[in-house]
DNA sequence: ACGTCTCCTCGTACAGTGTTCGATTATCCG
DNA sequence: CGGATAATCGAACACTGTACGAGGAGACGT
């Protein structure tokens, strides 16, 4: 997808690459990923439904560009505050990206994140965290621990919320005894998000702060 | 999905929910999720495709039931190894499972995860982690954190893998410039995965460890 | 023995899906 | 103006999830 060519030929067509993944967008998040329909699409863009495949060569291409549309809208730090307060920033703005469209968790799966807009952000976490010390292999893994937890974080959160105000809380409830623990420090699913998405990242930054000094 | 009721009917039939789903997971561990249809898994329990219907209210759902069987192989320790020990046994487990079963990546996107298996599992979790001293929100925020990470873990791993040995490395190679710091420290796709994940882990046991005593 | 009821199976059908293919237009270069 | 090339489109195909209603099989009360 990413290796693919898509210069611009000659005179601007109305209908553009970035306007498909535009409306791909929009509609996404009007409608989540399940109504994304090639003829739906097409229908909000003005035009047929197979004039997409010549800008596009799957539905799937589609999906994937709308991903890292998203992942471009997450601002990259100055830099320059400290590598903690750098990396907490871009990481609150990268799940911020995916809370604001939801339908990024179910689009993620299994599919290798290879945007550029992906990368320049990834590009800029390695880059702040070789700061603390860690390099190579030891600065990758460190990395992709980071990028790993924020992702999986909006994935969580994004699926409870999916379930919000449905019969889930009463189930828990009546399982009690099966899952002690769980009743008894209560399940996070009312809890706040923001606050526990907080202390886990700081977690981490200081397990990854100790090993790079 | 889990707050219905399946209670053994009279006369045990030859087709039940556990066959379905045991069937669906051979079915996605043979051909992936986007070949797993009624109809074939339907021809592979030799019954007709609506009959699934009868025992499964949605495709949806097989999805879900299939999903929480693949944690159901998930090793809960015998505990008593030290708090540490035990939540890295458990989620090197749960990585495991996610790796052994690529296509689960896919299906955990935006969808709470309900699961006997899946709770039963969390609840260890939460009962191991309490004997840092961690209570209420804290816990709770400290066993997302690292539910979190081995999640976003085993996700990005089967999307990098799944493009193993594509042009995508030489994709990266092409882009050296624009992205300086991932060229000079490289990427993990070619890298040890298990250290990678080992050495996350680490950290954000140390940070969780710190914060509890 | 018989009707009845409940569990379970299935064939048919429908509305919709992604995508292919060939024909058709629009737009530029020489 | 001719012709190549960029872009659009309609029709068609194979396939999807699922609703619906017709049936079969065995247990039960009488």
């Amino acid at each position: 997808m990413w290796l693919r060519d898509d210069r611009p030929r000659r005179g601007a067509p109305p209908l553009t690459r970035e306007r498909i993944v535009g409306e791909a967008v929009a509609l996404l998040d009007d409608e989540g990923v399940g109504r994304l329909t090639m003829r739906r699409l097409a229908e909000r863009l003005g035009t047929g439904s197979t004039t997409l495949y010549w800008h596009v060569e799957t539905k799937d291409d589609v999906l994937e560009l709308a991903l890292d549309a998203v992942f471009g809208d997450v601002a990259v730090p100055e830099g320059g505050a400290g590598w903690r307060a750098d990396v907490i920033d871009l990481m609150s703005g990268w799940r911020r990206a995916m809370l604001d469209h939801p339908w990024s968790a179910a689009v993620l799966g299994g599919r290798p994140l290879l945007g550029p807009n992906v990368l320049a952000r990834t590009d800029f976490l390695y880059a702040t965290l070789a700061s603390t010390g860690l390099a190579g292999t030891r600065l990758a893994a460190a990395a992709y621990a980071v990028a790993n937890y924020v992702i999986g974080s909006a994935l969580m959160q994004v699926g409870a919320e999916s379930h919000a105000g449905s019969a889930a809380a009463g189930h828990l409830a009546r399982s009690r005894d099966l899952y002690p623990a769980l009743a008894e420090h209560g399940h996070l699913d009312a809890g706040d998000w923001d606050a526990a998405f907080a202390q886990g990242l700081d977690h981490l930054l200081d397990g990854i702060g100790a090993a790079g000094s």
